[in-house]
RNA sequence: GGAACGGUGGCAGAGCGGACAAAUGCACCCGCCUUGAAAGCGGGAGGCUCACAAGGCCCGGGGGUUCGAAUCCCUCCCGUUCCGCCA
């Protein structure tokens, strides 16, 4: 959410940062918001003026009787009823005007950073870094899609896993279920150095779903479980960012490091028979995230830092890689600046989103009101917010799949992966 | 799921219809005292809204009664204990 004291102080300011976004109807709903709150600082006055009156006479009230001057009291009450009546209608109005104001609120996208490069989508996202691991040619053997060689390796059984859930739920077994199992391990112990391992609950209530900006704009995206109001995360972004919701933390004490590995569910709905074959794109899947809590100085470098661990852990994997930059067009909606990695698929002649890395500014932490305070300072303020996937699972996977394949169809592992795979070197056919 | 009891400031804990932003203790900050510190003494200090002041709001959330609610009523949430169920 951003914040209404900038819409009122710079409108304009605000205004041209989110035109950035090219989507007219969230400058319809910036301009709406601003009258919204206009009027609602009118009424409050007005509302305030009238309780002060009342609270003043009822203090008198108090005191006649006391005194023993019943009629004298009596006409006072007379008169603050009436007076009440006024207020009643008042702060109505008031609560009126401020709930309509907090849902156009929650559904205006954060304004992006002056260096996140303008674009109308993602076609305009430009490559910062890459690639990096890339041959100049992939050999024949390598030319083949995951989904082949992991039926093949009997590793990945998804015709089962759409038996057991349906559609767009895939299922590895073996040495691949080892395989991906083996990614998360990976991916925590390089960043146990700063982050601290965290088992959240991954079902969560409306409101936790609500501070990180997926509702009330995408709750088709999610699942639900409408008996216990309940929702399942579609990221660990989720829970982690409220842990300290509604919590005031000491200046020194950020930033606050947590990792987290997780199931993650999605919906993907509008988003069936697009890039779903193999392990491109399912409903539910495992994933390593990283987060911080920080100053709004500390965040920049956090950025910079996040960024580089998600990167350490594809090039340890020895995959070809490139980062972009997410530009204004195609950011997610609570993002002030955001940055891909993305890993290049052979056999899929692709280029893989495999993580996800983006600085939040205020605007998740005004939703979860995560707050900080400067010891010695009045007052307190708002933290800042960075998550990134430290590693997402399946396309990982699928990644290395298809650049470690061999020419006999098996698939060697990664080295740094060996640790965690029971000493398996090599995946071949049973 | 059932029953009982609770939810008050950083923490502990009083207040249970009228001057309560709220006693007291601990912790915290500033003085005095001291070579320094502790103890002792004196003083200060919550959050939100807000340019400031004034005003308003905040005693788990929401609603109600009342001239007036931390205090009474309803409802929801959370906690503790006991029972039931269960990995």
């Amino acid at each position: 959410m951003i914040d209404v004291r900038l819409l009122r102080s710079e409108p304009d300011a605000v205004r041209s940062a989110l035109a950035r976004r090219h989507q007219p109807e969230v400058l319809e709903q910036l301009d709406r918001a601003i009258s919204f709150d206009t009027l609602s600082r009118d009424i409050v006055a007005k509302r305030d003026a009238i309780r002060a009156e009342v609270n003043d006479l009822s203090k008198e009230v108090g005191q006649r009787r006391k005194s023993g001057d019943t009629a004298g009291a009596e006409e006072l009450q007379i008169r603050s009823r009436a007076i009440g009546e006024h207020e009643r209608v008042l702060a109505g109005e008031f609560d009126v005007v401020q709930s309509d104001l907090r849902e156009l609120l929650l559904r205006i996208p954060n304004v992006p950073h002056p260096d996140a490069p303008d674009g109308a989508g993602d076609v305009d996202n430009p490559v910062v870094k890459g690639p990096v691991n890339m041959p100049a040619e992939f050999a024949e053997h390598k030319r083949v899609p995951h989904w082949e060689t992991g039926t093949a390796l009997g590793i990945l059984d998804n015709e089962r896993a759409t038996k057991i859930s349906g559609a767009m739920f895939t299922m590895q077994r073996g040495n691949g279920a080892a395989l991906a199992r083996a990614l998360c391990q990976y991916a925590l112990d390089r960043n146990v150095d700063e982050f601290e391992e965290i088992r959240p609950p991954s079902l969560v209530t409306t409101a936790t779903l609500t501070a990180t900006g997926q509702l009330p704009k995408f709750a088709d995206d999610a699942y639900s479980i409408e008996r216990d109001d309940l929702w399942c995360i579609p990221t660990a972004e989720v829970p982690l960012t409220s842990i300290y919701s509604g919590e005031v933390i000491e200046a020194e004490q950020l930033p606050l490091k947590m990792m987290a590995y997780t199931p993650c569910y999605r919906r993907e709905a509008g988003s069936a028979g697009r890039d779903t074959r193999g392990m491109l794109r399912a409903h539910e899947f495992d994933k390593v995230e990283i987060l911080a809590v920080a100053s709004p100085e500390q965040a920049p470098g956090l950025l910079v830092e996040m960024t580089g661990r998600a990167e350490a852990l594809i090039a340890g994997l020895g995959l070809p890689y490139r980062i972009i930059e997410i530009c204004t067009g195609d950011m997610g909606q609570s993002h002030h600046r955001s940055f891909d990695i993305e890993v290049y698929a052979p056999g899929c002649d692709n280029w893989l989103e495999v993580s996800s890395i983006s600085w939040f500014s205020d605007y998740q932490s005004r939703r979860a009101d995560i707050r900080y305070r400067i010891a010695g300072q009045k007052g307190t303020q708002m933290t800042h917010t960075l998550n990134g996937s430290a590693l997402a699972v399946p396309r990982v996977w699928a990644a290395i799949l298809e650049n470690y394949r061999e020419p006999d169809g098996s698939v060697t592992v990664p080295g740094v992966l060996h640790p965690y795979m029971r000493g398996v070197e090599r995946i071949s056919g049973r």
